[in-house]
DNA sequence: TCTACCGTTGACGTAAACGTTAAGGGCTGA
DNA sequence: TCAGCCCTTAACGTTTACGTCAACGGTAGA
């Protein structure tokens, strides 16, 4: 039996576009064309110019993939929040490197204000959510109500 | 049918399409792409042809607006949701008209699913938004330690 | 009576978010 | 060596969700 050397054995963490395409659920040129608006950071490359995804790339599709979906955002959207992350991001790794102390601390509430943002508009959509469930939850127990009525009546007729 | 308002009819409680754009915070226009792709009901008109909007309606719009710009629905969602609605309205007001008791059972049972069916999405979501808030409360209240902190080295410095 | 304004339908235009196709190259198993 | 993949970029096509414009009509005020 031929050894067959598998990609993933050379570099097990890194994967191709077309199997992360397969595991997000996205399409090969959607990665490309999310990359390509900036939502996602360019991904490694192999020499001949292939994309090597990793794990932690995987994570940050899955996430943009939640932001459209779930919570419905443009890409414009979704691209102010992975700038937002990215300047936090910027932060915690700057941090040692910035040696004023008032520097830090702007940036810091900058950091917190633009997570206070993001945080309030979930919640502000949560909160209408929960309102139209409360509505379809009330719907539904009517039904089910008359539902069960009517079935007594078949029985007793 | 869509109704027709007389002249002598058109009471203050109707509103023309210019009012309702105004307070819905949408574009004629888009009311009538509204109506065309069957998201809303046809309004009254007044004899000419003008659109007469009642506080019902414009309590529809701004349903559909909730679901398009909170939820992120599509407009294809939107009108299934809306059909779904419908289904039900129908159920409730023709319920007498119908006579045979075990195709009004069936009925509500497809009512119930229905409803069952979107309960279960807006459920769904609502799970995930509340991940992500729980992730972005995190950072938040991250974000807040350090500054009090980096604030109380200031002072003692 | 004229002008300004609001409304109508219909047709065409446009930006966003991809899909699809073209044209080409690298790697691998038979 | 070559078919069968998978990959690349580039360009054009498509759908959605409207915007915009044209051509027209009623109504109200000067």
């Amino acid at each position: 039996m031929t050894k067959v050397i598998e990609r993933a054995e050379v570099a097990p963490e890194y994967i191709s576009i077309g199997e992360a395409a397969e595991r997000s659920g996205l399409t090969q040129r959607t990665l490309r064309y999310y990359e390509e608006l900036g939502l996602l950071k360019p991904p490694a490359r192999v020499a001949r110019g292939q994309r090597l995804y990793t794990a932690g790339d995987l994570e940050r599709i899955a996430q943009v993939r939640r932001m459209k979906d779930l919570l419905g955002f443009t890409l414009g959207e979704i691209k102010s929040v992975v700038e937002a992350e990215e300047a936090k991001q910027q932060l915690r790794t700057g941090y040692k490197q910035e040696r004023s102390i008032k520097r830090k601390l702007k940036q810091m509430h900058d950091a917190a204000e633009i997570t206070e943002r993001q945080l309030r508009l979930v919640e502000e959509k949560i909160v209408q959510m929960q309102a139209m469930k409360k509505e379809l939850a009330r719907d539904l127990s009517g039904f089910r109500e008359r539902i069960t009525q009517m079935e007594q009546d078949v029985q007793t007729q």
